[in-house]
DNA sequence: TTGAAAGCGGTACCAA
DNA sequence: TTGGTACCGCTTTCAA
């Protein structure tokens, strides 16, 4: 920039006005100073802008698992919402570890990000206050917090976790069993849902049709499995089950294959988040849209928008209606064999 | 840090010092500074002091599409990688559109990046020039450029295709087709390898047995599927496939399956690889695994040498081999149904 | 319309 | 061991 306006014998304040198309330069000048910016393919030094103007144009996103097709899904919606607008993205994957989150967290703060949208794997909501502290907007993605008046991106997990038992219900199955996740607001409102669903069919179910989630078993296809191997040794065992999401659900799916059973005449499956290769599977598998690309779009332009505000905002919250997405694994009555819909992509929102 | 300094009458270089445990200060101002740090909870501003030392600790890792599982995995090796020297990293997609990248790519260029990973969708290596001009290290994973002396992480492509082709050979196929990828190096690799393994086992294919790819279709799945039903109308049929990848594979083999024929009875499919589904698929999938998570590693081993390097150092050639994966898609002999291996978890390079 | 000077929040060098 | 000063590259304010 200095040699710029050395050359053209001009200050680097003019260079410096032009470069963001201030008015009030004049045109011949302008000119001059663009012709010499493209000879030298000169790039301004966003460090430096960054530095004088407390702007950095960079979000962060933190994931607990950036190999789980949904945030994967999320993050790549959430990256074209920030690319169109002149925001980077930096990525920080958290491994489900609270510890690990808060430290990236904090590091992210360090950096002076413009905004955080976070898939928080915390217990407690300690973190969120820090980021406060520092007066930097940030929005929740899939999971919130119980009294943290915070932006939230989600679908409601209640209501998927009903819409996914009452399938099952309604594809005749009687005996309903729920594989459960962690005990956060996505696996504990799935299971306020199952238990909502059940009551509104005046279906009571026993108490280890809900295994219990073993601690620190991050694979959740072995979860999956394992859970279903206990529930297929219940007497009687159950006609139906709705796992908390769909790895755990194609991990079930296997145990009954190899029990000898069949799906979904033994046992019909369900899972939740309708990721991208559930048709594929060896049983198709039926799942709850969690549309997780409007998510991560959605949670952009919230972000966005938050940056842009001049002054704090009430929190927004976004709540995004899951859809039903029944295949094969749940096909076990003439309508259900006709399932409502078959594609996952005719979601618009 | 300024008030920290008047606070406690030191001068901001010397808190500065204490930031970055310089050896020469005081052990008691030391302290005296640390207590104050912690009780004002205060973080070095990390974008003020990249403009000071011109390095951002931050690098920019470009993929054509985070939702596909073999980016995904790079993309998690590689961060986890430089989240322990304490880099962060800046995503951005593609999209495969190379217009995009470059666009990407400048804006990261302006943010004095340390370095960057690219997982390129270019045509052309102009843009590996101007990264050159820069001045900043970079890393090429997965597709490579002939004649381009950069660094690269990835399979052996060729030799990931010799494999595959040859196990379908093993397996008893004697009408070999092969659904073929775009033209970058992965693409054409495979290729050559495919016809590397007919050449030595003596079998000559007509043409059409690799039908072209056609032109801008991004979607692999609907490729496979297409592709293999123009390869089902020819006479005689095929009776074994090697696939691009995974995805191509799964269109592939619901092509077959819609067809009315079986796998791998009729016709026998492997992909390329080895996404975590494949197990789980409808008939699952034989394939040659890519070690993405190891190339992922890798790229953020040899990235942060290369930040770390004095003098520019010669590029470096990591290619990593590739490893069947016998499932039943291709389990059509005895000895092809006990196969090599069923799990993708003993990688380990 | 243009530009000089003063920062942004740190680090580097060298003298005290 | 400590600290003054210049500077990283750009923006902002205000005077010319």
């Amino acid at each position: 920039m200095k040699d710029i306006a050395r050359d053209l014998g001009v200050s680097v304040v003019t260079v410096s006005k032009v470069l963001r198309n201030h008015t009030d330069i004049g045109e011949e000048t302008r000119q001059r100073v663009l012709k010499r910016i493209k000879e030298l393919n000169y790039q301004p030094n966003l460090t430096a802008r960054a530095l004088a103007t407390g702007k950095t144009y960079t979000v962060g996103l933190v994931v607990p698992d950036l190999v789980h097709p949904f945030f994967a899904e999320v993050a790549k919606g959430v990256s074209a919402v920030l690319r169109k607008s002149g925001y980077s993205l930096i990525l920080a994957s958290s491994e489900e570890d609270p510890k690990l989150e808060q430290q990236e967290i904090s590091r992210l703060l360090a950096r002076r990000l413009d905004a955080l949208i976070i898939a928080s794997a915390q217990w407690t909501v300690e973190t969120f206050r820090t980021i406060e502290e520092h007066k930097i907007p940030y929005v929740l993605v899939d999971r919130r917090f119980a009294g943290l008046p915070a932006n939230f991106v989600g679908v409601d997990d209640e209501l998927a976790g009903e819409l996914a038992t009452t399938h099952l219900v309604q594809c005749g199955c009687r005996r309903v069993a729920h594989i459960r996740g962690p005990e956060v607001s996505t696996g504990l409102g799935r299971l306020a849902g199952y238990r909502r669903a059940l009551e509104q069919a005046n279906l009571k179910m026993p108490p280890d049709y809900i295994p219990p989630a073993t601690a620190g078993d991050d694979d959740s296809e072995m979860r999956g499995r394992t859970a279903m191997r206990m529930l297929l040794q219940l007497d009687p065992r159950p006609d139906g089950v709705f796992c908390y999401n769909d790895p755990t659900a194609i991990g079930a799916m296997n145990a009954i294959l190899e029990a000898g059973l069949r799906i979904p005449e033994d046992v019909a499956v369900i899972g939740c988040g309708n990721v991208h290769y559930d048709e594929s599977l060896r049983v198709p598998l039926s799942s709850i849209d969690q549309q997780s690309a409007v998510i991560g779009r959605k949670a952009g332009r919230l972000t966005l928008n938050l940056i842009g505000a001049k002054r704090p905002v009430r929190p927004k919250l976004i709540l995004l209606e899951p859809r039903l997405v029944a295949r094969a694994s749940t096909a076990r009555l003439l309508d259900a064999a006709r399932p409502l819909t078959g594609s996952r992509s005719e979601s618009s929102v």
